[in-house]
DNA sequence: GTCTATAGTACGATAGAC
DNA sequence: GTCTATCGTACTATAGAC
């Protein structure tokens, strides 16, 4: 790989402030984690600790906005999907002791209110995870509103059953939000998957 | 009125708290907020910053569980008592800016993985809110099971909608899961609230 | 029970040798 | 581009006068 010490300094900080927040992750703690002294975080990233976690939430945020549309793809129906989701995201949670899942929820909560720069920086990223899913849905036969409607409401609801099961350390918010969400889209059929359209997203 | 010191630290810390997370708030914050010197916070809290993190957690939360029977109460259609969920919700973000409106989510999410501690006490009040929320339906007429999904969609859905709201600075997230989730329940008929359910929360 | 002063440590950030 | 030493500040927590 020769991964160069910038990926090396994004992706220990992507890890760390995934697990204990933005404040919570100190610059040593990244320059420790990632192998790199002190001096180079500084050199590489000028901006300081806010640059180091915006471009560390970029990435990690546009690799896991493929998530939704990898595991729907391989559903025809789009409540046999939402279920797969959920059930996917549950038995992911299960296997790591339920640690947190998504890189850009517990920054993105911690900084909406306070840091301005950081908060349209998690806002960009979920923007484009809603327009991606949104595009990915209408690839797949479903009607713009609709379409933006399920995104809204898969992405919503993940999160918020990831919070529930990471603090009572239990699949049981994610299975019934599954339980939940997926009847209602039961006979709905997806056209066939673009494979194009992951790339958008 | 006449609030003892105690009390003026514990709303000063939810309050700071549920803005900027747990480790983004100081002890000096909190005893400048609440108009305490650093010494009284030590004095009426030995266990420090944690306890004065949980005590605060609990209160504040205990009185924010009482927010989905509240509006519920005004309903006898599930579907519409769940539309008007997410439509008060929506409501009440736009008229504060879009600021965080759950007192416990960002310190939730912030600690799940590193303060076991807090964990266990964010974990206890989204349990009661769970239990809650489940006897609350469970006394309009549903059966358990059903009680308690609703509940665990409801308060993971408005978690999940809380942030994307906050982050995007818009009330689409709120509303979209409302017209998600609302249909399925449309013709659902409540019994009579008891009046006393809500005490149990 | 209230408050001040401060200990001891960790923070983000910088300077400058190599 | 790499790394060390360090600045100045803010942190949690404590000691002790009142």
């Amino acid at each position: 790989m020769a991964r160069s010490t910038r990926e090396s300094i994004l992706t220990a900080a992507a890890e760390l402030m995934r697990h204990k927040g933005y404040a919570g992750v100190g610059m040593k703690d990244i320059a420790d984690a990632s192998g790199a002294p002190i001096g180079s975080l500084y050199h590489h990233f000028r901006g300081g600790k806010t640059q180091i976690a915006r471009e560390a939430l970029v990435n990690a945020g546009a690799a896991y906005g493929l998530l939704i549309p990898t595991v729907v793809d391989a559903y025809t129906d789009l409540g046999e999907a939402v279920d797969g989701v959920f059930r996917q995201a549950a038995e992911d949670m299960a296997h790591t002791g339920f640690a947190n899942m998504c890189p850009v929820a517990s920054v993105a909560a911690e900084v909406a209110d306070t840091v301005e720069d950081l908060r349209q920086a998690t806002g960009g990223i979920f923007g484009q995870w809603i327009d991606g899913g949104t595009a990915y849905f209408v690839g797949r036969g479903l009607d713009g509103a609709r379409a933006r409607d399920v995104t809204l409401a898969l992405i919503g609801a993940l999160e918020g059953a990831f919070l529930l099961a990471r603090v009572l350390r239990s699949a049981e918010p994610l299975l019934a939000a599954g339980r939940v969400l997926a009847p209602q889209y039961r006979g709905t059929v997806l056209t066939a998957p673009a494979g194009v359209g992951k790339a958008a997203i």
